[in-house]
RNA sequence: GCGGGUGUGGCGGAACCGGUAGACGCGGCGGACUCAAAAUCCGUUUCUGGUGACAGAGUGUCGGUUCGAGUCCGACCACCCGCACCA
């Protein structure tokens, strides 16, 4: 018996070394083979890694091993997403250079990547800072402005104060900063926009396309883009305001038109509501003071979740009133704080019977409430919306024409009627489709990103810089000692001359939001290194990504941007492909108790002892610890484990098991000793019961046995449906699953060696020892690729484990003859039968009747029915 | 408020299409080996009653469909996630 351990320590940096120098993870474009390309999202190198950022990268090379012994030609790459905020605060704190800080923690980050045994094609390594990989982007830009998918507005912005920068509406959550938790104000810039909500509705369609993407992201792009069916209501304006002073713009437009979704409820319309930013109310406001004023207030009021919840509802009445397009009485317009300007028109007509806002403002201003729908089954004599509006099904009335039909069918009805009314040359009403998604705002009033290839000059306007003058380089020699844009006040940088008329011009000093840079990545990786940065025939040859894997976090900004930028590419021709990611896979996260010391001071899991009494002390001190809940790994509370510590006591192989062990992939895994002292058992049970099969087996004829006795098939049989369910397993990324069918097999496997050593290795068994030890191996291989190439050796066999073929199963093997069936009495198990897997169920039930625990339970009368299903079941029901 | 998800032993979790609930691991208990320990191996471990074979209960709660429900349907509870004045 081997007694000797397998010493990861040693073996894992050497096999790393052997696979690097033969360059078996090198993917070449002209492979013949299938293509499989897997990605994991790129990480931005914030400084090192902890073992919790290494879930996914782990996940992503077990399909990408599993792939590569299936045959597949594996694209799996990495890179980094290098531009970014952090990079300039470190510069600010430690005074040093934005690129220089980031290329460090690369170096770093990358050796610690390394440590985890990934199967990277480390040839095609990118960052995003690289002028390469921008240059190209500008290219990209320059391409989409020409084809129109970019334009320059002067627009409101989320502007973060922390940060100094502009924010894009995805990026504000809760009504702060994404990245500095700032809370957000608004500030009116000129800023480049990409039109993402003109492929809201291609971005919507395509969804469905996507089948194996979780359902639940799915859903959260279709919310986000937010798609409404509705109509378009022109309201003539009846009066001139009155008790307005001299100077009222004359040019006062003669209609309002709004948008609404439930144009049934029109005869319940009581007043009209413009956005306090409406033209209409601008128009108004410069006439009027105390409108003025309002509006005023009304932008002060804030952005804050919390504040727009609060935030009472609040009116202006501008003295106007417009016609009701379907004859009812006049309706007075207001100007209120919760009209969005940026949806639909701007301009709603409020129903307060059946909208909760324009209930609350109806009844605060003192409004009529008519309802017009009717629940079935109420009384309208009676029926009222004094305790709130009803915004459910039912009848309409109080309606005119409409009464008596159903909310779709008066929706239908007024549609009709509306588009049909002429006024002057338009039809009163059109209908119109509504989306959430707004254009995607990438201008950025920082130093450490793309920098957008535009020169304005004061004759040409904005002018493209031209493409032999790209890319448009960041200077180095800038300064970080006062707040706003380096670019901005460089000395000389942005001082050029215009392209089209020569005179003195400035180039444009905002550089493009991140997720830019994260837009076409995937497509980067396609080209061999030293090949353009964007090449069609490489990336139409391995796009889409087949399994893309990454955090839930990215479900929206991330994933809809990079399949707008990918649908673009298309149409300027660039790439052939629509939809950038076939398969998505999104990962839990790792989680870790917290420690805190008496002082409240946040302890590093190594700094503290657990007792066996379940209390914890701080190593050294003995204070005693409080042990908090399991969080997210996080520097700041100390929660965090470091690769290299558990490379070291344990190796990666051992924290790769563990990764994949137990929680299923999708949730949130916790990180604990026993856990990873567990798989350390594990790891060296295998390289055990590997070493004892070889001793065990040695001396006996590899060549196939004549035949087979019921041990050695018993055993084969365990080994190819090993090898079946752990491939079915990792197709669909049950790794937990697959790990506990490995458990499984060691313990069959352990026990035919026990009996074997009883019994004598005849050759069938010997042979069937072996399979089962290769198989074991190989199955494992892509979990814990290091200890597969030593088990290997010890295998006797050649070339490297990782570039060995999946094992081959012989489908008889997944067969029985026979088949174990429970029995039921009245629906509770109380024996079971072994029958011919093919017995017809008339047979089976004849077996089952001759049971004497069946005849028991008949106490002589006959049985009410017998069910039997086929290799499941038998029921019998007295 | 709207939308979605989850709920199974002491713990992580398994159970394909409605067909033996608790696979596998962790922890616990008992044993073997050892002078002893570590390591390893074997047994046991849902709960209740019983020495025992066994019986009863059991997948958040209540109800329903079915020969049979963790799985399907209805109502509810708890927790988690996303969105949120989007007309």
């Amino acid at each position: 018996m081997s007694t000797e351990r397998y010493n990861a320590r040693e073996a894992e940096p050497r096999w790393q070394k052997i696979w690097d120098e033969r360059g078996i993870y090198r993917t070449r474009n002209d492979d013949p083979r299938p293509k499989y390309y897997v990605l994991e999202m790129f990480p931005y190198p914030s400084g090192r890694i902890h073992i919790g950022h290494g879930r996914n990268y782990v996940m992503g090379d077990v399909v990408a091993r599993f792939k590569r012994m299936k045959g597949f030609n594996v694209l799996h790459p990495m890179g980094w997403d290098a531009f970014g905020l952090p990079a300039e605060n470190a510069a600010i704190e430690r005074n040093t250079h934005p690129g220089k800080w980031t290329y460090e923690n690369i170096a770093t980050m990358r050796e610690q990547l390394k440590l985890l045994g990934l199967s990277l094609d480390w040839s095609r390594e990118i960052a995003t800072c690289d002028p390469s990989y921008y240059g190209e982007q500008q290219r990209i830009f320059l391409e989409f402005l020409a084809g129109g998918f970019v334009y320059r507005r002067e627009s409101e912005v989320n502007w973060d104060p922390v940060d100094n920068t502009v924010l894009a509406n995805e990026q504000v959550i809760d009504g702060r900063g994404w990245r500095s938790g700032a809370l957000v104000e608004r500030r009116k810039l000129a800023q480049w926009f990409f039109r993402i909500s003109d492929a809201s509705e291609e971005l919507l369609a395509g969804l469905d396309t996507l089948e194996r993407w979780p359902d639940k992201v799915r859903l959260m792009q279709r919310n986000w883009i937010g798609r409404s069916e509705g109509l378009h209501v022109r309201f003539v304006i009846e009066n001139a305001p009155e008790g307005l002073p001299a100077g009222l713009p004359q040019d006062l437009p003669s209609e309002i038109k709004v948008y609404t979704t439930r144009p049934d409820t029109l005869f319940g319309a009581s007043f009209l509501a413009l956005s306090p930013g409406h033209p209409l109310t601008e128009q108004l406001a410069a006439g009027n003071p105390a409108l003025a004023a309002f509006v005023e207030e009304c932008r002060r009021g804030g952005t804050s979740t919390a504040e727009i919840e609060t935030q009472e509802k609040m009116g202006f009445d501008t003295g106007l009133t417009v016609a009701h397009p379907l004859g009812g009485a006049p309706v007075p317009v207001y100007v209120a704080n919760f009209v969005l300007m940026e949806y639909g028109t701007g301009a709603i007509f409020g129903c307060p019977a059946h909208d909760q806002r324009d209930h609350d403002f109806a009844r605060k201003y003192g409004l009529p409430i008519t309802p017009v729908v009717l629940p079935a089954g109420a009384d309208p004599a009676q029926f009222s919306v004094a305790d709130g509006p009803y915004d459910g099904d039912g009848t309409l009335f109080n309606s005119g024409f409409l009464d008596g039909l159903s909310v779709p069918e008066a929706k239908e009805k007024v549609a009709l009627k509306l588009e049909n009314a002429i006024l002057g040359n338009a039809p009163v009403g059109e209908r119109a489709v509504n989306y959430r998604l707004r254009d995607w705002g990438i201008s950025r009033q920082r130093y450490w990103g793309c920098p957008i290839p535009i020169i304005h000059c004061d004759s040409c306007g904005p002018v493209p810089v031209p493409a032999d003058q790209l890319p448009v380089r960041l200077p180095e020699d800038v300064t970080f000692d006062q707040p706003g844009n380096p670019l901005d006040r460089h000395p000389t940088w942005k001082h050029v001359n215009c392209p089209h008329c020569g005179a003195p011009a400035r180039r444009e000093t905002d550089t493009m939001d991140t997720f830019v840079d994260s837009s076409w990545y995937f497509a980067r990786f396609a080209s061999e290194p030293g090949t353009a940065p964007l090449q069609k025939g490489a990336a139409d040859h391995w796009l889409p990504v087949d399994q893309y894997i990454g955090g839930i976090e990215h479900a929206i900004l991330h994933l809809l941007y990079s399949r707008f930028f990918t649908r673009t590419l298309a149409k300027i021709g660039r790439v052939s492909i629509t939809e950038p990611f076939a398969g998505l896979f999104t990962q839990g996260m790792i989680v870790h108790e917290t420690y805190k010391d008496p002082a409240g001071k946040w302890l590093f899991p190594e700094e503290v002892e657990k007792r066996a009494d379940g209390t914890a002390v701080k190593v050294g001190s003995n204070e005693p610890v409080t042990v908090g809940a399991p969080e997210k790994m996080s520097k700041s509370k100390k929660n965090v484990v470091p690769p290299e510590i558990v490379a070291d006591t344990y190796g990666v192989d051992c924290a790769r098991w563990f990764m994949l062990s137990d929680t299923p992939p999708e949730r949130d895994s916790e990180w604990t000793s026993a856990g990873i002292e567990g798989a350390w058992r594990f790891v060296q049970r295998i390289w055990r019961l590997v070493g004892d099969a070889m001793e065990l087996t040695d001396g006996v004829r590899e060549a196939t046995p004549e035949s087979f006795g019921t041990e050695s098939v018993a055993l084969r049989q365990a080994s190819h449906r090993l090898a079946a369910q752990v491939e079915d397993d990792v197709e669909r990324l049950r790794f937990n699953v697959a790990v506990a069918r490995v458990h499984s097999f060691t313990n069959v496997f352990g026990d035919a060696m026990a009996s074997a050593r009883k019994g004598g290795v005849t050759p069938d068994i010997g042979y069937a020892l072996r399979e089962a030890a290769e198989f074991l191996v190989a199955v494992v291989a892509p979990m814990v690729p290091h200890l597969a190439e030593e088990c290997w050796t010890v295998l006797g066999r050649d070339g490297l484990a990782a570039t060995a073929g999946w094992p081959v199963v012989e489908p008889a093997l997944l067969m029985d003859d026979t088949v174990t069936l429970p029995i039921q009495i009245n629906g509770k198990r109380r024996g079971e039968i072994t029958v011919p897997k093919d017995a017809p169920p008339a047979e089976v039930e004849k077996a089952v009747l001759a049971l004497e625990l069946v005849s028991q339970a008949l106490d002589g009368r006959a049985p009410k029915r017998i069910i039997v299903v086929p290799q499941r079941i038998v029921n019998v029901v007295a």
